[in-house]
RNA sequence: GGCGGUGUAGCCAAGUGGUAAGGCAAGGGACUGCAAAUCCCUGACUCAGCGGUUCGAAUCCGCUCGCCGCCUCCA
């Protein structure tokens, strides 16, 4: 499969580095507040194509995904609402853990904390010092940008470009604007630890190295995160990297667009931002996967009610065909005739798109098309097959699990609905066929109508009346 | 000033050299007691504009215009 590699800039073959385990790094959540809608694409995204990974093609995935719980804005909050960091952290934290569950996604395989970390840190600065790629300053440790040779090469930036018209401050105590704190002094009443260069904590740059090294130990295959991340954060990460040790760093950079607002990049400081758990209020979490598996990654995503709207929509039309057709061919079975066969053969080109759609950089675009495609394949052969052949109708539905599985959708329902409630809808729906057969129409209406009300949907068909639960 | 992205039907959105996927919305027909769903049919003489390369371009090159991002914490 092919991936771009921000590293290379192009696209590239893609494989595991050592045998058949893949290790994935994403860029993970500040824990001073809930993730808002943009931060949830990265998670969306690098998630579905760990699933890819694992069911696809077959790797082992180690997807570590870190927790910065302590940082200037942790600090800044904790004034602010005079609670500890430790408290924020541990809020928001566990509101991240629940936004996961709420999205369908798997936890990652590790989900480090900065502040378990510290220790590495500190011993990681210290060698830098060592070296000579770092210099302290009044207690703040600053990594020596001018001490590694292509620095800018991810980002495409040549150092002498930043100086003219760059927004870069001109710090103090820096001896190049460009270089970027590794430690910070801690300032009375901050949460410090100790270090050669006296009490403060680390800087956000270093942990994603000493983490991403501490958990994937050799099998540093990608690392994932915002294209905003691009420059600095990751140029500084490769910086120390390759500064600290020969050892090769990550050899796959992957960087998701940004989530826009009414075109404009939404931002807190411009107001035009919701929470994720915001949406998952009006929206279930397939519709929202769907949305945002429905533009290619590397593209920036435009948020709008529309287009959850017209997810919603979309979603629904495959979800009506599983439903249907489960409640159809629940308790049937039989030996298939050659048209039942026929159909069932065919499916298999749907896989070979999908799966020649999702090794194209993961182009989930055309990934979802394929699922379309296959829907309207197999809603044509429901309309004309008859008696037993339609039991090919239930290799469709499998094939649209398997595939939609990576993607976080058309999975089969939780156990929520309870046997009390099927069994009553069937007693709703065998009295009602009565009611029609006696052409009282106004209460059969009745029943269909009300139950629209409470959720559930009935559909008259020449099978027979077939009812299922309406998207919340 | 530097770096980068993007402009495709009413809306969303793939496609990056071989003659325009998919979804949403809309209209007509079939089916239905009526609905809903589903099926069939209807959509861009064209891919921001202009010029060039090519047998052939939405796709490559040049210029112009529009929108957006990064260069400071940010997914």
């Amino acid at each position: 499969m092919k991936l771009y590699n921000t590293l290379t800039k192009r696209l590239d073959p893609f494989a595991p580095q050592h045998g058949r385990t893949v290790g994935i790094y994403v860029c993970g959540p500040t824990v001073y507040d809930h993730l808002h809608i943009g931060n949830v694409r990265p998670v969306l995204v690098f998630s579905a194509l760990r699933r890819y990974f694992e069911r696809f093609k077959g790797w082992r995935v180690l997807y570590v995904q870190n927790v910065t719980d302590i940082d200037d804005r942790l600090i800044k909050r904790s004034i602010e609402t005079s609670q500890t960091v430790a408290t924020i952290a541990e809020t928001y934290t566990r509101a991240y853990f629940d936004l996961l569950e709420a999205l369908g996604v798997d936890r990652p395989t590790a989900s480090p904390l900065a502040t378990d970390y510290v220790e590495e840190m500190v011993q990681f600065i210290a060698g830098l010092v060592e070296k000579g790629h770092a210099y302290e300053r009044d207690g703040d440790v600053y990594f020596r940008v001018a001490s590694v040779a292509d620095y800018g090469a991810l980002s495409g930036r040549r150092l002498a470009d930043q100086e003219a018209g760059s927004r870069v401050r001109v710090s103090e105590s820096k001896e190049d604007p460009l270089d970027f704190t590794l430690w910070k002094a801690a300032r009375p009443g901050e949460p410090e630890w100790p270090s050669p260069w006296g009490p403060g904590r680390p800087g956000w740059h270093t942990e994603c190295v000493v983490m991403s090294r501490a958990h994937l130990g050799e099998h540093l295959d990608i690392h994932a995160g915002g294209n905003d991340l691009m420059f600095p954060h990751h140029e500084n990460e490769i910086a120390q990297a390759t500064a600290s040790s020969d050892a090769p760093f990550f050899r796959f950079w992957l960087h998701n667009g940004m989530l826009h607002f009414g075109g404009e990049e939404m931002h807190k400081s411009l107001g035009n931002f919701r929470y994720a758990y915001q949406i998952l209020e009006a929206y279930d979490a397939e519709t929202v996967e769907y949305f945002y598996l429905s533009r290619h990654y590397r593209k920036p995503l435009d948020f709008s009610e529309d287009g959850l709207r017209a997810a919603q929509a979309a979603v629904a039309r495959v979800r009506r065909l599983i439903d249907d057709i489960e409640a159809e061919l629940r308790q049937s079975d039989g030996e298939m005739g050659p048209a039942g066969q026929a159909f069932s053969q065919s499916l298999a080109r749907f896989r070979e798109r999908f799966v020649e759609a999702l090794d194209d950089d993961f182009n989930t675009v055309d990934g979802v098309a394929v699922l379309q495609d296959l829907v309207s394949e197999t809603n044509r052969f429901r309309a004309e097959a008859v008696g037993i052949d339609r039991l090919a109708l239930r290799d469709a539905v499998e094939l649209l699990r398997e595939l939609g599985w990576p993607l976080g959708l058309f999975q089969p329902a939780g156990a929520s609905s309870s046997s009390i409630e099927a069994g009553l809808l069937d007693l709703l729906v065998g009295l009602r066929r009565e009611l029609r057969a006696r052409k009282a129409f106004d209460l059969s209406d009745r029943v269909r109508d009300q139950l629209a009300e409470l959720g559930v949907e009935l559909k008259d068909t020449p099978q027979g009346t077939l009812w299922s639960r309406l998207a919340p």
